[in-house]
DNA sequence: TTTTGCTGTTACAATTTTATGACGCCGCCG
DNA sequence: CGGCGGCGTCATAAAATTGTAACAGCAAAA
């Protein structure tokens, strides 16, 4: 089971690109448009963090994060706070209602996911799972898990670990030695051509269906993992 | 992703240039024009690198340097200091303050580019992958990659370090035997005579759509990339 | 103008590099 | 023990790259 994160938010784009971002990064999420709304889903649905934007209809940010850290209930659940820009004051006061955090628009999503990331690795270190992505495929380093698109992809002990080192740099060139150096371990002896091997296996597994090949052969420098051909 | 530098600088004209300059060599920027906002800015947008010059409207460049190293978030962001002229004391006290590196104005770009990359490359060397420019064409060693204008170029391993020679030094002509040496490396025997052919798909490869020859042969010297014919 | 020396271009064979399929070994689990 | 999955290596096929020779073009010198 994935984290959950309660959107509370008026402005529909915000919440779509809010809700895209998190999506893809492997969390549930929830949605609240005015403040009422967001107090009630912070009650029944238990979500594992919050994000408020500073400016709703109804209540304003700053009151619901206070009514959040009164109760005892949602006393512990981390709330970032969202804040246009420039306002100083906010900020301050923002944390001296109690939240854990706050990002100010325009934010960049990358971000504010390695802001939900850092809180929920505080509050609950087991959902804060790291996750690659790169084009369509995901991998979860804590599940072991990959998929790509919707299928679920399955891949060998080996290919996992190459795949790993492939996609924390996407584009990036790994000469065969590279490549047994970090997915096999430094001081284990095989063959470079073995590389090729499992290059080809995790293609195989990677091009379930019809999706396009997505790891790029260099000849005479090693392999990438990249969107074009 | 590419690495984004903060440039904290109040004097549009200087902006420019370091902007300029640091677009051209695939950094993202951002810029502060004044003490403040670049506090806020180097919390806020999370850059990889500051900029930092010495004299600002309001807080001075040392003072920003100071509070920079003071907080936990963003004591290990690299700081080069610009500072003008001879100010030996100030230098002293410019790295007394935390900075990373100084430079004095006024400075080549290709001094400041290369320590960015220097300074770079010690804090997140995933970032600092090496980027050859010269007219149009860039030239992306990490990604193996070359591309002219939009285009991306394909290029086979002789054609790329063929290029790559004669671009880390743009318009200086390379005779064939030194092309060899540096292309081929010193112990191999290739007729020099080879260097033409590969030059020549060197250039159909570049001279893809309609672009230009920028290869410019020296009769009885050898070759350069260079602007004009 | 003819000669001469150098360079551009093309075709082709040789060589190198990579992809693929098959095989055998090994450790794990039932 | 027996089967199975995962792995490394090898042999061979398939591609891509490369070096050369040969010839055409061209510009400067004679």
């Amino acid at each position: 089971m994935s984290a959950l994160v309660l959107i509370v938010e008026d402005e529909p784009a915000q919440v779509e690109v809010l809700r895209y971002n998190l999506e893809k990064n492997g969390y549930r999420t929830s949605v609240a448009h005015v403040g009422e709304e967001a107090l009630m889903l912070a009650e029944e649905e238990e979500p594992d963090l919050v994000i408020l934007d500073w400016m709703l209809p109804d209540i304003s940010g700053i009151e619901i994060c206070r009514r959040l850290k009164s109760q005892p209930k949602t006393r512990s659940l981390p709330v970032i706070m969202l804040t246009a820009r420039g306002e100083e004051d906010d900020r301050i006061r923002g944390l001296e209602s109690g939240a854990d955090d706050y990002v100010v628009k325009p934010y960049s999503p990358a971000e504010m996911m390695a802001r939900v990331q850092a809180l929920l690795r505080r509050s609950h270190p087991e959902l804060a799972d790291e996750v690659l992505h790169y084009s369509d495929i995901r991998m979860d380093l804590g599940r072991h898990r990959v998929t790509r698109g919707e299928k679920s992809i399955y891949l060998g002990p080996t290919e996992f670990r190459l795949l790993r080192v492939l996609m924390e740099r996407p584009s990036r060139v790994f000469s065969r030695e590279q490549l047994l150096d970090r997915a096999w371990g430094r001081e284990v002896f095989v063959e470079s051509r073995t590389v090729d091997v499992h290059i080809r296996r995790l293609r195989k597994a990677l091009n379930i269906n019809g999706f396009r090949d997505i790891i790029r052969t260099v000849r005479g420098a090693g392999y990438a993992i990249d969107e074009d051909s």
